[in-house]
DNA sequence: GCTACAATCTGTAGTCGCCACAGATGCAAG
DNA sequence: CTTGCATCTGTGGCGACTACAGATTGTAGC
């Protein structure tokens, strides 16, 4: 009848199996833990670690939030939203926003990339008496 | 006949003027000291860093780059080799490696933004029982 | 020369999101 | 009981700055 996992310590988990199991470092877990983005975990007698299925939960969702990108503090907000339900409008706009944030890096870098390759288009090397990247770079007077 | 600057150190800066000069904050300007990028300059009696001419060409070298979005040690390398001169082809080397980083940054971004995309299209708030964007964070089993 | 006030000085700590280490414990198997 | 791994705490590093605090120095007006 009593299944193994009536037992509540036997579904904990120790930082090491939790860490394997979500993906996330060892240290990268004490650190959110630390910033109070993953909740402090019970500890045994010996002041180790142990993790209730809610960590693990926590622990991946914060994982698939940095996989999307979304910074740590962003991500403590989705964690608040999603525990307080009924917040589907909010999380669309911290996506959106959050879209916007990484369109505009996109635009930054594409703006590098022309800039790069106007520079290399203009070298040719040993065919120039000075170094185009060179003269951009030490330009006397832009 | 002897004019003002023929005085070397009527051409020498306080770090603000050099600061104004080259765009380049003055706490900054002492950090690229500090880390060994732009040389020491002399100092007054009263310990005033004073720049030399070559310190405002340094430093607008290292802003341009800057602007490229080179790192600060691949600046270390253009400098040098700026001054050991004929290094088009080492440039036009370094120039590409970074292209290369920066396409590399903007197809991770992409995706981030193409996976976010995809979560914001889902999601119609009001319509829905459970916020798409939520379930993906959540999710029990990827 | 004196007095304000601005500029500069040094040194340190904070940012973001981790990762790595040292040295001390804890724990489980043989 | 010992061996050897896991985990503990605390600290410092990364990149590229920025922001102070508290002490000097430089300079302009009087």
């Amino acid at each position: 009848m009593a299944r193994p996992d009536t037992n509540l310590r036997a579904t904990c988990l120790a930082i090491g199996v939790l860490s394997e199991r979500t993906g996330v470092n060892i240290e990268t877990t004490r650190y959110y833990e630390r910033i109070g983005l993953l909740p402090k975990p019970d500890r045994t007698a010996g002041r180790h670690r142990s993790y209730a299925p809610e960590h693990v939960a926590t622990l991946a969702f914060i994982r698939r939030a940095r996989e999307l990108g979304f910074p740590l503090e962003t991500i403590r907000d989705l964690i608040r939203l999603n525990a307080e339900g009924a917040c589907c409008e909010t999380a669309r706009d911290v996506t959106a926003a959050h879209r916007r944030d990484i369109r505009r890096k996109i635009a930054d870098l594409r703006k590098l990339d022309r800039a790069l390759s106007v520079l290399i288009d203009e070298c040719h090397p040993g065919k120039q008496p000075s170094c185009p990247i060179m003269n951009a770079l030490a330009a006397r007077q832009p």
